[in-house]
DNA sequence: TGTCATGGGTTATGCGTTTAACCTATTGTG
DNA sequence: CACAATAGGTTAAACGCATAACCCATGACA
């Protein structure tokens, strides 16, 4: 191991303290002449001195580690982390943890206990949650009080967590808005009806769709139970000109099935999704869909991370905007017969 | 923080010393009487005792860490994660990491040097590298002796290093031999030319095309420049019947420039990418590719680990085998007139 | 009766860092 | 000249756990 240099060795060298050799290395110089300071930084220079987490970990109570956990759901079958929302929230926040001075500790678990465990064997300085939206964060807060940032939650009664959200509800208006801008009228919502997101950007798009009808399809969470479902479905989806899935992922495999069977989008009908991701660049027609921005949402939860740790106890909510990107996938239509079938 | 739970706090509940707490969380028990041992684990289920890890790490020199760096290359445009190839990898190695009991933390990063820094400081069990395959593993190697395997890296002369690949030139060589079989005589083949693999890849391709003609686009490693990039090469792009991408995103990339250009897919050119991401699934036509199976490779890379950890110097290569997976994107041929254009 | 092994533990030390409390020699002040 | 202040450090304890070395009482055995 090239053995490890330690504070020590570097203080001994100069037949100083270890208390010294700390104090330059945290700036601690009020009562170390220039002279020691300018010795001491050469010398952990020059033996590339490199701090043990170890001690540190032991010494402070603060470990520089945020735990990040995704909830390992079935409808992921196994691969969590390849979901497009999921590593894009991960990647956001790895760059921006780093830029903060912070390690990443990632993991995937169903297992509220194991959170808690997680968290406390490690002296985590922080917990950011995705995918709990439903859990019973009081547990969590009762075990231990370090900040945890929940994505996609949800504000309890007395308040002693920080929700990260968007604004679904105005994602799926505007999305609805746009479609009945475009002249369709009778559009499909497609939805597993699992992540409470799910409801509001609904519901939204039902305020935004104004006198337009719509139908909705509960979609089963793995990828054959849609297929058959959409089958089992092809006459209620073939009287919509449009369809708002309610992620990107299920909108580019529905766009995927109408093609399959001869349905041409957009000329046929329409797809909206949600999400932004990767794949709306890629696939054909490239997606139309709600955006949000990942990084933004990491720099909030690093953010937040912070401040609850100064002044723990307050806590706050934050709701993010969205903003509609248009790109290829939803067509206007202009005939009126059209538009009744 | 509800105050943590400590051995110490244990063994005075008991009037126990902290040796034989430890000792029975260890097994350890050959010393202690059947009475004993039974106290202390029912005291510790009811307390919820939680070890420190802050004070393993210090008394042992095992950190049940294994460090997962990517290298933050520009051409994923801070976007690493997000990385079809990257994120499956991940996902596959947090499952098996956990499975063996190891925490994974994650670092993204072009800078050697931090790579060494991140291990030193944590004390890591052991690393394992993505995308740091044109590297100098025998530096990173003098400074630490921890165990560390390389996703589709090299082994020098020395032999100082675990290296995890798959059989690329095989996987090129049945793709080449695949659409010669389905009648295809001209092909494109498609690369960035920046990472090691592509290199037998199409070497491989090459050997199982046989007769048939290959044309080379070297593209550039943002999208833009891509687009741009076929556009330029029109002329040459038709002269083709078939194409094949050393990346699944690359292949749906180009799969959607041609069909938003007006050619079909698999109708007038062929495609076939590599990897076999969840997006061969969701783009249209469905994509063939050749598979690698990142949950095998994870698996190898845990076993490296551990392996190593317990005679260390000893050090292996593993190639693993990869297969064609035939989905939606390729034609067959059978007019001769239509094979030479 | 003296010695030895064994069961059932305890004591003490070390891991690398931080930090509050303490120390000493020199200079400044009334 | 007595005293305080300051510069420039040092000492020692603490953090939570693991582990090698040690200890004592009892029973077996020669």
């Amino acid at each position: 191991m090239a053995e490890r240099v330690r504070i020590v060795d570097i203080a001994q060298e100069l037949g100083l303290s270890t208390a010294t050799v700390s104090n330059v290395i945290h700036g601690k110089t009020k009562k170390i002449s220039d002279e020691t300071v300018k010795r001491v930084q050469a010398l952990l220079e020059e033996r590339r001195y490199i701090p043990s987490m170890a001690g540190i970990l032991l010494a402070q109570n603060d470990s520089r580690i945020i735990g990040v956990v995704v909830n390992d759901h079935e409808k992921y079958e196994g691969k969590v982390l390849e979901d497009a929302f999921v590593s894009a929230s991960l990647n956001a926040l790895l760059f921006e943890l780093e830029r903060a001075g912070y390690f990443m500790m990632v993991k995937a678990t169903k297992d509220w206990g194991e959170v808690v465990r997680f968290a406390s064997m490690w002296n985590m300085d922080g917990m950011v949650l995705l995918g709990f939206c439903d859990s019973d964060y009081k547990k969590l807060r009762e075990k231990m009080h370090i900040p945890f940032v929940v994505y996609d939650g949800f504000i309890e009664e007395n308040r002693t967590i920080c929700n990260l959200t968007i604004d679904n509800y105005d994602g799926g208006r505007q999305v609805g808005a746009y479609l009945r801008r475009m002249g369709h009228r009778r559009a499909m919502l497609i939805s597993d009806n699992d992540i409470c997101v799910d409801q509001e950007r609904m519901a939204g798009f039902r305020e935004g769709f104004l006198d337009g009808q719509t139908d909705f399809l509960e979609v089963p969470m793995n990828r054959e139970g849609r297929y058959r479902c959409y089958k089992e479905n092809w006459e209620r989806i073939q009287m919509c000109t449009a369809a708002f899935a309610v992620s990107d992922v299920y909108a580019a495999e529905f766009m995927h099935f109408l093609q399959e069977h001869g349905i041409s989008v957009p000329e046929k009908i329409s797809v909206v999704g949600f999400d932004d991701n990767a794949l709306c660049e890629t696939c054909f027609p490239r997606l139309t869909t709600v955006g949000q921005d990942a990084g933004e949402r990491a720099r909030m939860a690093v953010y937040a991370l912070k401040r609850l740790r100064e002044d723990e106890g307050d806590v706050f909510e934050e709701i993010l905007p969205v903003q509609l990107i248009v790109r290829d996938s939803v067509r206007r239509i202009t005939d009126e017969k059209e538009r009744q079938e």
